[in-house]
RNA sequence: GCCGUCUUAGCUCAAUUGGUAGAGCGCCAGAUUGUGGCUCUGGAGGUAGCUGGUUCGAAACCAGCAGACGGUACCA
């Protein structure tokens, strides 16, 4: 026991934080740690294969050049981590990594090979209310094309995150819609005001959530749920009301299933048979199917879905939406819904906020932090700590150097290994090897040191061997899973255990 | 942001109508002087979220604040 248990530095009055941390933010440890980065480095290696090069943007940027003033109608100027520098500009954390490439794109414009493709993964931070798979300090994955308005450059995208996914093995769906067509319908419908737009598109993003019945009133009058609060509606007619739900429709068959992409592209060429911008949508998608089944992203992959919305006011063409099929459930065994797991679409006017020229772009952002929470849930029950190193027991204090010599030889054969540097005794230092999952403990004690030997335990072995025997004798003295062997086998028994660890 | 529920040991939770805080698990130690698990024994660990109020007396009642959870809104 060494921690400090005196008290006489425990005066009245002195301050004593509480060890916290703050909300939405999150200690990862090694396992979740792990998962990330298996996550990004699949995702990464997928991005080059298509082409796309890596570009790393600072945390902070500043707030004019976030795009956190694009226009939203009823969103007032929160959910960034904002602070003055010492000029009085006002810098903040970037909230996605789609501002930053346009921020970059501008300022580097004339040197970049075009259309300019790149890919960026890293943290970012949204100052909003936290919830479960849903903090303020969260990793990304993006990939972008600046610089071309080809569908194509759409196919590709959805092709890459349809990869992307493939890669860790993460059973996925990606929702396809066109915001054109949203707005086709929009404005055959008279639907002109930019508080009523807004409306009509909220109700239709939740038609997952609230099923046809919700979207209705919300396109009415509006919608009363069960805590009592109620949400204003779009104050649709009835006709139009209906026209959208049909619109909506479009994206299943008449049995109620997913529709293949072919048949919704025909549902909707008669809902939108009067509109041009819906017709021009329509082109688009119909140019981006022809383009996956090239890079083929089969109907199980990449669907067409009206009901997708996103990014109000920020996406212009055709937006995307992952959905994991992951099934999922909490400690207690309740079903989790983790819901979007990676969305994107095309946003043609992000760079000329810059530079006041028109540059088309499109990308998708992989939701890395929350896909490793899914998966840390759903692999509850067979969550496999990370291995710890081999660790070599500490007897004595004149030993030290011995032991720090065979800790050396064991990394040298590309083993991970450690000294026990605490002052505990032999019993918890075997402890301390079996809660770090170390596979070996290593004794060089007094009797291994005169006799040029070591004695080498397999912890995995005791560990399975230990389920059979119920007498603590018998278990101490059976010292199952240990040998005692000459010292330069030592390397070669531990790549054995190892191995198969 | 709004509505609701909740906050007692590291964790999960108890404790007649207000009477001065307890269990299980975990942790540490011993039984076992060089051996993880099992078993037994012992031990440490709590400003009762925070602040104020009511009361002879508050974990309990009241108010404010903070945090957690659920719903709703928003989601770049």
């Amino acid at each position: 026991m060494t921690e400090n248990t005196d008290t006489s530095a425990d005066n009245a009055g002195e301050f004593r934080p509480e060890a916290r941390s703050p909300r939405g933010f999150a200690d990862k440890r090694a396992h979740e740690i792990a998962i990330e980065r298996r996550l990004i480095a699949n995702v990464s290696k997928v991005y080059e294969d298509f082409g796309f090069e890596a570009l790393q943007t600072p945390a902070f940027e500043y707030a004019d050049a976030l795009g956190k003033f694009l226009p939203d109608a009823d969103r007032p100027n929160v959910g960034v981590f904002a602070q003055q520098d010492d000029d009085e500009q006002w810098m903040a954390l970037r909230y996605d990594h789609t501002a930053p490439l346009a921020r970059f794109a501008s300022q580097n414009w004339d040197g970049l090979p075009k259309p300019f493709r790149r890919y960026a993964f890293g943290p970012v931070w949204r100052n909003e209310k936290p919830g479960p798979g849903r903090l303020r300090e969260f990793m990304q994955c993006d990939a972008d094309t600046v610089g071309t308005d080809r569908p194509e450059a759409d196919a590709e995208i959805i092709a890459l995150a349809v990869a992307g996914f493939k890669a860790n093995d993460l059973p996925t769906v990606l929702k396809i819609n066109n915001r054109k067509l949203l707005n086709g319908l929009l404005s055959s419908l008279g639907v002109s005001t930019p508080a009523q737009q807004l409306g009509v598109l909220r109700a239709i993003d939740k038609l997952d959530r609230l099923g046809l019945e919700g979207v209705q009133l919300l396109l009415g009058a509006g919608r009363k749920d069960e805590s009592g609060d109620f949400t204003k509606g779009a104050g649709l007619n009835d006709a139009a009301a209906a026209a959208v739900l049909s619109f909506v429709a479009a994206g299943r068959t008449s049995e109620g299933t997913q529709a293949d992409r072919t048949t919704v592209l025909n549902n909707l060429a008669a809902v939108l048979d009067n509109s041009p911008e819906g017709q021009a949508g329509l082109e688009d998608l119909s140019r981006i199917s022809t383009a996956l089944n090239g890079l083929g992203v089969d109907e199980s992959q990449a669907i067409f879905d009206p009901s997708i919305v996103r990014g109000l006011e920020y996406y212009t063409g055709p937006v995307f939406e992952a959905e994991l099929l992951l099934e999922t459930r909490d400690e207690k065994g309740r079903p989790v819904a983790f819901g979007s797991v990676g969305g994107g679409g095309r946003y043609d006017d992000l760079v000329a906020r810059f530079t006041g020229q028109q540059v088309p772009a499109t990308g998708f952002s992989f939701g890395v932090s929350r896909l490793a929470a899914a998966l840390a849930l759903a692999e509850t029950g067979a969550i496999k700590p990370v291995r710890g190193p081999v660790v070599i027991i500490a007897f004595s204090e004149s030993d030290m150097g011995d032991y720090f010599k065979l800790a050396a030889e064991i990394r040298a054969a590309g083993i991970p290994a450690e000294v026990y540097l605490g002052r505990s005794g032999m019993k918890a230092q075997m402890k301390y090897a079996d809660r770090r999952f170390s596979p070996a403990a290593v004794m060089l004690g007094g009797d291994e040191l005169a006799n040029g030997t070591v004695t080498i335990k397999d912890l995995d072995l005791g560990r399975e061997l230990a389920s059979q025997i119920s007498d603590n004798k018998e278990w101490r003295e059976g010292r199952p899973g240990q040998v005692t062997l000459p010292r330069s086998e030592a390397i070669a028994h531990l790549r054995k255990i190892t191995q198969t660890a």
